[in-house]
DNA sequence: AGCTGCATGTAACCTGTTACATGATTAT
DNA sequence: ATAATCATGTAACAGGTTACATGCAGCT
């Protein structure tokens, strides 16, 4: 089985729900389309890690709510005692900022400023939930073993990232403007060098 | 063309090479493999793109050498300035930390200590580079319009990230100590309820 | 009237990995 | 001897995205 798979069984694992809600509840842990998802969940069950229990809705279409199997639970508690592979981890971002040299200054700062913005708001929004969490479990209730735990860390990691991430954006940002101020003393050096000269031409 | 292919351009353009120094080269920008890069260098090199020189070598296989065109260059300078597609992560880490409630102490203790040493020992690799471009270049010398800004910049970002890792790596460690003496400290006082109700039994 | 959310599924396509293929040189 | 490095290429496969398909309820 795929990691797609051990990213479903760690979710169901926590708690049952439909494929279309694992679409959300995956998007953190390992995102995957709705496409990916369904094919999967039908092979899982045939090879007995999930089972299904069909909701008939009136108001809305019905729903089949995946939980995992005591042969599911097994298969993925063996997997998280080996050791992960690497992550992979695919930005544009990186490509742009090491093209950035070809690029003007205000195209430079645009693309750390835009950074910052969706780093601060995605920030915000984990705050809240880590808020959430925290008002429900208290803070020093999550242990180990509570099925929560490992959400909460990882939220945590999240916004650690994010805000070292936003202050090395204006640290990039004052390397620029600080280049921009040598460059401009440089330029008035020169011009005053220009001076120097022109009068000395003038004198001699 | 695909974000690839951008990654190839940006990387030509700071400096020409073979394909098979690509894949090295991109590791740390978009990571490929060799059968992904080679097709992709022949198709945009009959698109324009690119250029290459053949190279014959005597004790090692001939090589092409490819570097970017005009047409290359304006096409990468173009989509610079387009703001860039959402970061994908995929990382194993996240889904068994997630799962360790299922796991026992020290399990989640191991997968904790794995990574540190990962990130210690990837850390230290980097700082022998950024030591590397600052001596080449001098720590103040570097501007954005340095064609080895962006990297110097990007290696620092994933230094300061790493290390942030790091040190969230350790909180979680010490989560983890301070539940089990918690619950230690709760074992003790539930002994000594236990002595105090069969004294009471005992009394009356 | 048109969009969003709920809910599941398939088909076509693009992206990325593993494996096959070749062959000389250099280091362990 | 055996493995690693240099160097390029193709074929088969697995993983992931986009698009097609359906249909009702509630909101603007």
């Amino acid at each position: 089985m795929n990691t797609l798979g051990y990213a479903i069984l760690s979710s169901l694992g926590r708690n049952p729900c439909s494929g279309y809600q694992l679409v959300r509840y995956l998007e953190v842990l390992w995102p995957a389309k709705h496409s990916q998802i369904y094919p999967l969940l039908t092979k899982m069950e045939k090879n007995g890690l999930l089972e299904f229990e069909h909701i008939e809705q009136t108001s809305k279409p019905d729903k089949k709510i995946y939980s995992i199997t005591e042969k599911g639970r097994e298969t993925l508690e063996k997997w998280v005692t080996e050791l992960p592979s690497d992550p992979i981890i695919r930005d544009e971002f990186f490509i742009k900022i090491y093209s950035i040299w070809l690029s003007n200054e205000e195209n430079a700062k645009k693309l750390i400023q835009d950074r910052i913005s969706k780093l601060e708001q995605t920030v915000a929004l984990r705050e809240e939930n880590i808020a959430k969490i925290e008002q429900a479990h208290g803070k020093n209730g999550l242990e180990m073993t509570s099925k929560h735990f490992g959400g909460y860390i990882l939220f945590n990691r999240r916004n650690r990232l994010d805000e070292e991430e936003i202050s090395w954006c204006k640290w990039v940002l004052n390397l620029i403007e600080k280049a921009k101020l040598n460059n401009l003393l440089l330029g008035i050096m020169v011009g005053k060098l220009n001076i120097i000269i022109q009068d000395t031409t003038l004198i001699y």
